[in-house]
DNA sequence: TTGTAACACGTTTTT
DNA sequence: CGTGTTACAA
């Protein structure tokens, strides 16, 4: 035991040694947070005052919930099984399948991801006559899952116009076609799940007197529904562990709601506050930086990181001519790096929105420095590898309509527009399922073409897959329906046909697990818990692990991870913070947070770097220096291109063709102009008209970025 | 039914 | 500028 606690420092002492109650732990970016939460789990048991029956771990991700599992198995030799450690949305779909009957829901329901939701919603508005240019489908599946996310049933959702009216009619319509499939959405998963809660009290009681010990990562993302969840589990004899940081909460936009911090330490915590602010990842600099900065945002719940380590290196800034140049420099800096002995892996470009990526690419690419982007579509997601799980969807649930109609004309079997719509109004008018309706029809006639022989092809499938293991299924299917075939005479399918093959060692893989296995008995077979593992795990985003490549992503996707050195581009107004931000409520405090997050993921080096001129939508604009940078203390940053004032000359560029908006004022951006007080600079922005015109001229160097109305300053073309 | 051409649009994302 | 989606002709 002695072991377990070695290295700990007091504050994550006591946070893993709390005893029976409830805590709040304010957890700093770098501060050990997964060490202390693992640790405590691993704590409880040894020191035998739960069983692993007795614990709830709730992560939000399937990474870290496996990261638990993983290091908890390193410290404890016990089987993690038992333990309900996972997702919120993992653990709910248990819940589901355990008490389905319950639920209301059949014992083998399928979940639907965003893009089947999106498709089952498109299908809806479709058989309601509705026109989605005036109902765009993701505006639809955004009320309905914001809702959803709020806990509100459509008969809960208030609506002030005919226009919202009818949003909450189509809600209602979802959840009436969702329940007729047999289907479930991942907002659904929680709030079935929730509702389940608070309906049974049998349920409900069962699971608080089970789970004495309920601990939660990351609580700042959580939104109102899943902090409602969470409640439930707690009894009377439960203790609440959350562990977050107010500081990195950027996923307001999809629903997390901070206040449940707030909130947790009125219902749970009191006073009970554990902060860990001792940081054990990057130099001094780097965090004044951070801290400097987020000192900016009003409502904090208050925290400062500190470090035993030096200041370190002063922060690199870069002021780059244009994203080009940007990504030129970052090219040759991570070579430079990678040269002293630093590995591609431990060095990372972080940006603001996937855009920037392809300039990024392109640099270096031409570079030859081998690259890895993050983001993008997963595996389970890949339009073959959803084609062949609906494929095995109809088999084992013939009535998944979404599963058919994305099918049944892929590959292309002369089914088209025209069958399809008659076969669903035929189908409306029994009110029963595509399947049923083109079975009912063509059942008994020749297997022809057409529906007749799609009826008989997946008559044939169903025969021939009964009782083979699911990688043969699969791997019958792929033959028998044409997909494999068709995606080999593809001439760019090769990549689509790796990836089917690779679906049928996923399977493998899947079926020699046995967790897995044990699972699959209360889940409703292999089949339907393979299902529910590619939707709610879609699995890495790129293959080819294991080779040293700067790694490429968002800020967003950076989070939890640290670097050697970090490449923080874009740093310009309008881009970092972003332009919409701006008219958000709170989006400056919001992006402020994702500034810090990206700051704190370097470990020894930081660069900022930020262009004059950018282009973006198939123009060029021209940005200035994000205010972020003013907000790190100057002390702490080094310019690093010859002085940071380099000839202006050296940036002329021939002013934009067409300035329309502009047009008034004989300033136009990009133009060099001279001051009589602050020398050459140049226009990067125009406001106003007449004398109220104002222009913003970078002069560089001392005097920087200013603004100055024409109707005083004296200005002439330079 | 399928292929091409015009057209719209352009943060952040996990489950 | 580049991509993804829709509209229309073959």
């Amino acid at each position: 035991m002695p072991q377990l606690l070695d290295g700990l420092n007091p504050e994550q002492l006591a946070a893993v040694t709390l005893p029976h109650q409830s805590a709040l732990i304010l957890a700093g970016a770098g501060s050990g947070k997964t060490r202390v939460l693992t640790t405590r789990i691993a704590w409880l048991l040894q020191t035998a005052q739960t069983s692993p029956l007795g614990i709830l771990a709730v992560t939000f991700t399937n990474k870290a919930a496996k990261e638990m599992q993983t290091r908890l198995g390193a410290m404890l030799p016990i089987n993690t099984r038992g333990m309900w450690i996972g997702t919120f949305h993992g653990l709910a779909n248990r819940l589901l399948r355990t008490h389905h009957h319950e639920a209301g829901l059949p014992q083998v329901f399928q979940i639907l991801d965003s893009a089947d939701q999106l498709s089952a919603i498109k299908r809806l508005l479709k058989s309601m006559n509705v026109d989605t240019d005036k109902f765009e489908p993701k505006k639809v599946q955004n009320f309905i899952n914001n809702n959803k996310d709020a806990g509100l049933r459509a008969q809960h959702v208030e609506s002030y116009d005919p226009y919202m009216r009818r949003l909450v009619e189509f809600y209602a319509a979802y959840d009436e076609q969702c329940n007729r499939e047999g289907v479930v959405d991942f907002a659904e998963l929680l709030l079935r799940s929730e509702e389940l809660l608070a309906r049974s009290d049998a349920i409900r009681r069962h699971y608080q007197q089970r789970f004495r010990y309920i601990l939660v990562d990351e609580f700042q993302d959580t939104n109102r529904l899943q902090y409602r969840w969470l409640k439930h589990f707690a009894g009377m004899d439960s203790a609440l562990m959350a562990v977050g940081d107010d500081d990195q909460s950027i996923y307001a936009f999809r629903g997390a709601h901070t206040g449940n911090m707030n909130e947790f330490q009125r219902d749970y915590a009191h006073d009970n506050i554990i902060k860990l602010e001792q940081n054990y990842r990057s130099h001094g600099n780097i965090l004044d930086a951070a801290n400097a900065l987020i000192s900016k945002n009003p409502t904090r719940l208050g925290k400062n990181l500190w470090t035993s380590a030096d200041a370190g290196e002063p922060i690199r800034v870069y002021l780059a001519y244009n994203d080009q140049e940007e990504a030129r420099f970052i090219a040759e800096e991570a070579q430079a790096l990678h040269r002293e002995g630093i590995a591609l892996n431990d060095i990372a470009v972080l940006y603001r929105s996937n855009a920037q990526s392809r300039v990024l690419e392109h640099a270096l690419f031409s570079a030859g420095v081998p690259y890895k982007v993050y983001g993008g579509l997963r595996f389970f997601e890949r339009q073959e590898v959803k084609h062949a799980l609906a494929y095995l969807r109809l088999l084992a649930f013939p009535d998944d309509d979404g599963a058919f109609t994305r099918v049944v004309n892929f590959p292309t079997r002369g089914i088209g527009a025209r069958t399809l719509e008659q076969l669903i109004d035929a189908a409306q008018q029994s009110s029963s399922s595509l399947w049923k309706t083109a079975y009912a029809k063509y059942a008994d006639a020749p297997a022809g073409k057409g529906l007749a022989g799609f009826v008989h092809l997946i008559r044939a499938m169903q025969e021939a897959t009964l009782g083979v293991t699911l990688p043969e299924a699969i791997e019958h299917i792929l033959q028998a329906s044409g997909l494999m075939a068709h995606y080999v005479a593809e001439k760019d399918g090769q990549d689509r046909v790796d990836n089917l093959n690779e679906l049928i060692n996923a399977a493998t893989v899947f079926i020699n697990d046995a967790d897995a296995i044990a699972n699959a008995e209360d889940n409703g077979g292999l089949m339907a818990s393979f299902l529910a593992h590619a939707a709610l795990e879609a699995g890495t985003h790129q293959a080819g692990e294991g080779h040293d490549a700067l790694q490429l992503m968002t800020v967003h996707a950076a989070k939890g991870l640290e670097f050697h050195a970090v490449f923080l581009t874009g740093l310009e107004e309008g881009l970092f913070p972003s332009e919409q931000s701006m008219s958000e409520r709170d989006g400056l405090e919001e992006e402020r947070r994702l500034m810090y997050v990206a700051i704190t993921r370097a470990r020894r080096r930081l660069y900022i770097s930020h262009a004059q001129s950018r282009m973006l939508h198939g123009q060029t604009r021209y940005g200035i220096a994000s205010r972020f940078l003013d907000e790190i203390p100057v002390e702490l940053l080094k310019p690093i291109n010859k002085g940071y004032a380099p000839a202006v000359e050296q940036y002329a560029t021939p002013a934009p063709r067409t300035a329309k908006q502009h047009s008034s004022s004989p300033w136009r951006m990009g133009m060099n102009v001279r001051h009589a007080k602050f020398g050459v600079g140049v226009v990067i922005n125009v406001e106003g008209q007449g004398t109220d015109t104002r222009v913003q001229i970078n002069f560089g160097g001392a005097h920087g970025v200013k603004w100055l109305s024409l109707e005083y300053a004296k200005l002439e073309a330079a």
